[in-house]
DNA sequence: GTATGTGAAGTTATTCACAGCG
DNA sequence: CGCTGTGAATAACTTCACATAC
């Protein structure tokens, strides 16, 4: 698929996903750009230009069919599939993401966690049982995992990376505050709670101090 | 402060924090713009601008002092204040933030938790008792809170978003996968994990599908 | 009449590249 | 010299506005 996306379009793609999943919820069968972006706080032509970096999916002067939209913007996000993940780290943060039943339904499957601790080992949280970190490797290998979720602390964030890249691993959804090294084609996309706060700090502050 | 600071700057001050913080835990007293950038993915220049939007903070030649300039991106994120924050939903993930020992050193005071759930009131998370969802208005009012972080489920975000706003908070980040609707001058920073992991599957797969 | 898709225009953000300071 | 700070140049993104299709 193509490059030259701006990652801002993509996340766009998945706040559109989000909406049009409630709309079909509700049984609207039909969307306009102009509805979509409302809720966005972008421009309409910017929900259109965002869909026509892949191809055109709706007729002028009827607007978007919600279900054909969903289809379409799985497919470019890739989640049409269903995604093999591990998670590293089976702390409070990952058993919260391990008993989240979003996931599986819009194709996230989290299919084992690790830790190092003998007292959550062979524990079970969701529906996934804790294992050992000597597993890591012979788990994705088995899955053919591609993601990770990597809920650790700072400390071993980066030796843990090195070893989900040796294991085949290509995105790692990290929740640790330090930044990681990868190498070119392994993607990381952080979670950083922390500077989400500093951000509205920053805003409520700018407005009256 | 100013406006006209784009965002992807503040989220970079955010990163380049994150950075120092560690610098400073090693020892470091000393750091280029190019050293900062080198983690982030981003441009010697771009720091310096990132800089430069605020003031000038480093001296030719030499650099920037750490401890300094750690206390210069506070100012500007308007975090040497300590914020009182209350948090909405008193489930796993808002038990993972409560017990998250980062965010008081950063100037996030979480004071409060609630929860509308009997079994969950009177309990213990981290330092926080769950308090019933009647007292969320007197709470707030108490610790004179600003921020306020949602963590329940999508179809009583925007209920209780509006609740938040009448009680006066102007900064709100919000777990639930839904966007919420506020008035000017409430922000809203919105954590959807999922849309991280699609961007990780957008990414991945235009790699190698 | 209404909404899409898209060239063209406008705006914003990033990078270059260098003067000037330490 | 090396590194900052910053005009100038470039690149990227967003918005406008309208021809086209329904």
């Amino acid at each position: 698929m193509n490059e030259n996306i701006p990652d801002s379009s993509v996340r766009r793609l998945s706040a559109y996903l989000r909406q049009l999943e409630v709309l079909a919820a509700t049984g609207v069968e039909r969307v306009y750009s102009k509805q979509l972006a409302k809720h966005l706080l972008v421009g309409d032509a910017q929900v259109r230009r965002d869909l026509a970096l892949f191809g055109q999916f709706g007729r002028p002067g009827v607007g978007y069919e919600v279900a054909d939209l969903i289809e379409v913007i799985r497919v470019i996000l890739g989640t049409r599939r269903q995604w093999k993940v591990v998670i590293v780290g089976a702390g409070q943060l990952s058993g919260a993401l391990l008993r989240y039943p979003g996931f599986g339904l819009r194709g996230f499957d989290l299919v084992a966690a690790f830790d190092v601790d003998d007292k959550k080992i062979g524990t079970q949280i969701g529906n996934t049982i804790v294992r050992p970190m000597e597993e890591l490797e012979d788990v994705i290998d088995e899955y053919s995992a591609r993601l990770a979720i990597l809920a650790v602390p700072p400390d071993v964030a980066q030796p843990i990376t090195d070893r989900l890249v040796r294991a085949g691993i290509e995105g790692i959804l990290n929740f640790a505050t330090s930044g990681l090294d990868t190498p070119g084609g392994v993607y990381v996309s952080n979670v950083d709670i922390t500077a989400h706060l500093e951000e509205l700090s920053f805003k409520v502050n700018s407005n009256r101090p």
